[in-house]
DNA sequence: TTGGATAATGTAAGCGGTTACATTTATTAC
DNA sequence: GTAATAAATGTAACCGCTTACATTATCCAA
């Protein structure tokens, strides 16, 4: 048996329109009414069809949550896993359903808006050259981004990746290191661009060297930050720390360390970023600067939304603090031998 | 500007179930009223309102995806990421949506049904005695699990657990090892359950001994993994190797051997269940048995969307084969000092 | 050319709600 | 008790599509 509205409004012998009353909790309804539709409603075990809700409203009551493509390696990283949690958590309470899509083959976010399937979007892992995303500010459509594009009108929740940086290369300095490495991500995003700009400013700071062959590209897998960090030991004069634009490339750095026959934080300090759970699980464990990466997830959820209701305007830029994690990787330097 | 068929047909001069034919490619529509129409769609920049067909067609072209509680330390597994990505690939192929719930406070799934939100439902990590998948089945409401339940009529996509484990420690006798420990997740999941029993049959089959201090329950993460492993090496007397029923507990144990000192393999030799990404980055890299993560996410869309279309019926239950992956931390037993 | 069959197109109802506006009922003031 | 006013309820249009059925156009045979 189907159950409408106009069944309900039958059974409780009033109209459509004072079931759909009592449904939206409208003031507007006797309480002795509102108590004979509830019973019907509950007799009969009926639920408002939403896809009609939605159509007279003309709202999709849906976020679209677009993640990176599979192929992206990035994709199995545990920050995801977090920030999603982050985004479930908070849109439930918002009242609104995510519907997850993949970016890829040049995805077209804006027909999601046309086909009325959402009332606004969240981004995550987008490229920082992605020209999508104009596309939807000049439509005034509502979305979010985690991270920081190459487009200034952008709205986006991100950390303060420059400062989180900054503190952990100074703390490295403070430990008495004077050569310190850097691994870090494409700058295919900002994030890493920022994290590379916190660590150059903590060098000039102290007036460090910096050079070329201290510096290594990995792409957020525990695989390149392996294969980074071993070119890196080629090098004729290693480096006493080296700071991990991320936790992944910092244990696969790690790993090419130890088989190098080197000791951490002894021989090579490390300190990664975004301290995932797993980072409290290597071996040493591994000094981290913290994201707030639920918290990040949570607020693009409740911005988006205020977007989507009108309550707020773009472009709306949030950066949220880190934490520098001290574990067991960073260490004093080692002290030379007194050869002097 | 607001775009309905309506703006369409006008346009095109042709009414408006013309130019519903011709966007759902029905057959009986002159090539040249489908020209003008579509010239006229394109023109527009027309999409038509996906609600509104939802409504009429009384299809919600989505499939709802149950992943487990945030509070649940297991989410972050990255089982969970790779079978993600099966799932949003096949369903964009069956063009179906796909919409993410959490499944915390006893979430109601029937719910999602009789508001029409969804068609289908794919649930993840499913606890064993879960009750609302015995109301699902009993409503006829197509729904497929990863994973099975205590329940005879459940709809599942699996592996060969029990297969894989039975593999792996008979990989282990085979390696000569006799005194052969277990490291396992909770019975409130099956797989676990058949994991252990695939372990227990190839002891027995081997005639070696098997008791209690030989095994230690873990939750699938890291720091579960090596408390109970360093439980287990408090014994008096020590297994040389042990089959772990999941990586995440895998990683954890080999911390907990390697910080007592003991090598891995020689000592102890690990062998997973898995085989996630992180399995080759280990010290050592992790021998274990490999599930087709992705493929089961996969299969369980194009299942669920013959469930939901009637192609096909329940009970449904897949289970896809397993692999030993053999890696470093698995070997040969160590030669005892000969002390005849 | 005509008529019957067939293919193409049009008409209008319906999907299940919401809501502006109309109508009825209750409340209050005198 | 009645009129004026406010509160509760009802009526009916509408959201933007799909589709059964009706109508018109096209084609072919006789």
């Amino acid at each position: 048996m189907k159950k409408t509205i106009e069944h309900i409004a039958q059974l409780a012998n009033v109209s459509k329109a004072t079931v759909s009353r009592v449904i939206n909790n409208s003031p507007k309804v006797t309480s002795k009414t509102r108590e004979r539709v509830i019973k019907a409603i509950k007799e009969t075990g009926y639920y408002p069809n939403v896809t009609a809700r939605r159509l007279t409203t003309n709202k999709a009551e849906t976020i679209g949550l677009i993640i990176p493509s599979p192929q992206d390696k990035t994709f199995g990283n545990p920050f995801y896993t977090e920030i999603l949690r982050g985004f479930t958590h908070q849109a439930k309470i918002e009242g609104y359903d995510l519907l997850l899509f993949i970016n890829e083959h040049q995805f077209n976010y804006s027909q999601l808006f046309h086909d009325r399937r959402v009332d606004g979007l969240l981004l995550v892992g987008v490229n920082r050259g992605d020209k999508g995303i104009i596309q939807l500010s000049e439509n005034k459509f509502p979305y979010i981004l985690t991270g920081k594009i190459d487009y200034e009108k952008a709205n986006y929740v991100d950390a303060e990746n420059r400062k989180g940086a900054y503190q952990a290369v100074t703390y490295l300095v403070n430990s008495g290191h004077k050569r310190i490495g850097y691994l870090g991500g494409s700058f295919d995003f900002v994030f890493n661009q920022e994290r590379f700009e916190g660590y150059l400013q903590a060098l000039k700071e102290h007036n460090l060297e910096y050079g070329k062959e201290l510096t290594m590209e990995s792409i957020n897998t525990e695989e390149s930050g392996y294969e980074a960090m071993r070119k890196l030991l080629e090098a004729s004069s290693i480096p006493t720390a080296v700071f991990v634009a991320n936790d992944l490339d910092a244990i696969g750095a790690m790993k090419a360390i130890k088989e190098k026959g080197l000791k951490i934080p002894e021989d090579i300090a490390v300190i990664g970023f975004d301290d995932i759970q797993l980072a409290s699980y290597t071996e040493p464990t591994l000094t981290t600067v913290r994201q707030p990466i639920y918290e990040m997830g949570t607020t693009a959820i409740s911005l988006l939304v205020q977007l989507i209701k009108g309550k707020k305007e773009g472009p709306l830029k949030i950066e949220l603090p880190t934490q520098l994690i001290i574990r067991e990787s960073s260490g004093k330097v080692k002290t030379k031998k007194k050869n002097i």
